[in-house]
DNA sequence: CAATAACTATCTATCAATTGATAGATAATG
DNA sequence: CATTATCTATCAATTGATAGATAGTTATTG
């Protein structure tokens, strides 16, 4: 199992990457902030790619597993689990989602760090195809994955923007009224 | 006026800061990209932070130029000046939106920097708001300003999305059917 | 059981590269 | 001569990374 220290290392590394991004950690400040020195932290992850994909996939498989299976359920529930998400990444965090700050810089960052970031979006755009399909009323597959990507878009753009400007109740009033 | 080369400066950490973000540029990659030495980009713009507040200042100036007088031609025209201004960010020039890739590491970011940010999405939202309070049905001055929001964030995210899918379709296809 | 080998987790010390910034010289322009 | 725009040279700080030492623990083996 993960030791406690590269988790301790991973919370410190996934914090500062969804506050200003891949270039915002540094070994060193992440080993000053749980009291040990940077050298250890090259011992739990050999290099800051491997520490910033793990910290991406970790991200990605606590989000599905929230979002959970979306055969089960009523869609409206499944879709405020989404919602919910992202409105607790602000609201309790005051964080941007992690694979949005990375993806914003995804031509610049290593190869490995932008794969996990795009499994991040590909993950949970055929998580809300599957939602949508299920309601399908004679929507098209291609429909479907417009709405997909339109409601993730949203949520992302929304969470973006709360944070710029600093003020919470816009993501709350640009997700009042969720499209179905 | 500003000279040619600190336009060519302004022009080389824009097209970085949209690529990466405000740590992903420095004074000696933009000296190198125009041919000049680190110090002479220092001449132009004394701190990294004034260098990057003025292209911020730069690209919301230019953006709302772009985008027009609000209270002037079809509702569906201004909406697609506005749809069309981040396609070309996409499509053109493959990069983010400055004031996207600013906004998510908001809270990381120099005073001064942060709030040229904000100066973008307050004017951005403002003027939306004016479409859609032009064209009114009974709708309140709350709602207009929700949809305001709701569609730049669906703009912003879209926008993200298909940088970081690198599928420049996936923003068409968020975007073909404009919320009015 | 006792000796030892191996593994885990940390440390100190150091490196070369990059960074933002400054001082001061130089040259061209008007 | 003053202004503008560049240069060379340099600084202190930070960065990712590595080498090698040191304990403490666990496993193996004679």
């Amino acid at each position: 199992m993960t030791s406690d220290k590269a988790r301790q290392i991973e919370d410190v590394a996934e914090a500062r990457i969804r506050t200003g991004g891949y270039r915002a950690f540094s070994f060193r400040e992440i080993a000053s902030e749980i009291g040990i020195k940077s050298s250890s932290v090259h011992y739990h992850f050999p290099t800051k790619v491997a520490l910033a994909a793990r910290v991406a996939s970790r991200y990605t498989d606590r989000f599905m597993e929230r979002l959970g299976d979306p055969w089960q359920g009523e869609t409206v529930d499944l879709l405020g689990r989404l919602v919910g998400a992202f409105r607790d990444a602000l609201r309790e965090d005051g964080k941007m989602c992690l694979c949005g700050a990375l993806g914003v810089e995804s031509a610049d960052l290593p190869d490995e760090v932008a794969a996990e970031t795009r499994r991040f979006f590909g993950k949970t755009i055929n998580w809300l195809e599957t939602v949508y399909g299920r309601a399908a009323n004679g929507t098209s597959r291609d429909e479907n994955r417009a709405k997909a990507i339109r409601l993730l878009a949203l949520l992302e753009g929304a969470l973006l923007i709360a944070l710029a400007l600093r003020d919470d109740s816009l993501y709350d009033l640009a997700t009042a009224k969720i499209p179905r």
